[in-house]
DNA sequence: TCGAATTTGTGCGTATGTATC
DNA sequence: GGATACATACGCACAAATTCG
């Protein structure tokens, strides 16, 4: 039994792209070309860019032709038990200064409910008010990660931290702001998942559909649940590492 | 702009099947009734059902039909700064003894040397003997995760921890009989990252081809590195906790 | 045990629409 | 506007696996 046409061709091309024949941005001979030169219809070049598509390997920008996939390297995340020591900064923005690059982000934030997954995380009651904050974080300029946060306005309301990124503590950190409630964080849990990217976030973070990202549900806690949210981090811009003292 | 005909069917399957028309295991209409009932053409409808496939909803059996996928319930492997307190038995037992599954393993171990990636891990040199073992971790007999670990050979050859699954410490994981050779262990790292899972990989755990699995690099240390392992773990099974104390 | 029907997987030639340069 | 390239679609063919009488 002899390889499918599709697959020798979309091995010929993928070989071309690991070892640097091709590199980062070039051009990927077009499927007329690409069937022309294997003797084959059309077809089925297009089977073997599809391929290589949903493998990350090449993006095809309809009218123009078929690249090959910037790999922006991938950073490391430190998410340990250290982190935030003393610091009354923002974790994701002293992330990117251990980096050396420009952390900020955008965010809006407004009053909602209590979803039967968010209720549970933070010990509230389904339908109970929450404020929602959408963020979109960026490293120099370029979106790099998304976050919804929720916090139980039982907390919150009537203080100056009701809103995460207004008022004084702004940009500070949700340990900060809680602290300056009385609401004293001493512990973060992180459930971490994987799963296929989503069409509006593949769209607000650059990536192709297909590409995969970690999922982390973070939520902060003292005697109870001050918060929770939900990370989206594209695997190929971010590695996770959690750093465990044993015993 | 309309959407096209593909996406169309696709999107109409997987409503069925969140919202529960199609339950797990329940057969998908074949390519010709779906082709027939929408009156496109036989290809429109296998690219709705490869869409279908990669996205993980359904499996496709060659001669039988098209299956909408059983979704293991995913469990919680938590991996925190308290594991291991005072147990001399493996993590992998006691999580699943958390979860009331049997917890056993399959392994076979090797010499061999260091490649770039794991010397760095371990601080040694590259081409370094180390011992690598394979394991394949069970819950209630079906293979659940798979591991790879290497510990150097100048740590541990001539001691009675050479063979890590056999001697008197089989089974009592890296830090029970790390510590038996005077190598006290202070720190794990956990490196996360995620991406599709092999051929072998899928063949081995019982996944399909395209399921997304994390893959953890675990680095156990003391003054130095002393063993390293990648922990294949898929995502409809599993999801990792870590809990972190916050100062 | 055998064979027919069904179903998926793959290959191929072609046509049309649309985005980009 | 024209040339190029990708996206989608149609129709047909055959191999391999499975099911079932």
């Amino acid at each position: 039994m002899t390889q499918p046409a599709y697959l020798r061709i979309a091995d010929e091309l993928r070989r071309q792209i690991v070892d640097g024949r091709l590199g980062p941005g070039d051009r990927v001979p077009s499927r007329h070309q690409l069937a022309r030169d294997h003797g084959v219809s059309d077809r089925v070049a297009v089977e073997a860019v599809r391929l290589l598509v949903s493998e990350g390997y090449v993006e095809s920008r309809s009218g123009s032709g078929t690249y090959v996939r910037q790999r922006p390297t991938v950073k490391r995340l430190t998410r340990s038990w250290y982190r935030a020591h003393g610091r009354a900064d923002s974790p994701f923005r002293a992330d990117m200064e251990a980096q050396g690059r420009a952390g900020t982000w955008r965010s809006s934030s407004e009053t909602s409910t209590a979803t039967p997954a968010v209720a549970e995380r933070l010990g509230v009651a389904e339908g109970d008010p929450v404020m929602r904050t959408r963020y979109t974080f960026l490293a120099d300029e370029q979106p790099v990660m998304l976050s919804t946060s929720w916090e139980p306005l039982a907390l919150t309301r009537g203080t100056p931290v009701m809103l995460p990124e207004s008022g004084p503590y702004a940009g500070a950190g949700v340990v900060a702001r809680m602290r300056a409630i009385e609401q004293t964080v001493t512990l973060a849990s992180e459930i971490v998942t994987a799963r296929a990217i989503l069409a509006d976030e593949a769209d607000e973070l650059g990536e192709p559909m297909g590409a995969i990202v970690m999922v982390i549900q973070r939520t902060y806690s003292g005697d109870h649940p001050v918060e929770t949210a939900d990370i989206v981090v594209p695997v190929d811009r971010y590695e996770l590492e959690y750093v465990i003292p044993v015993d």
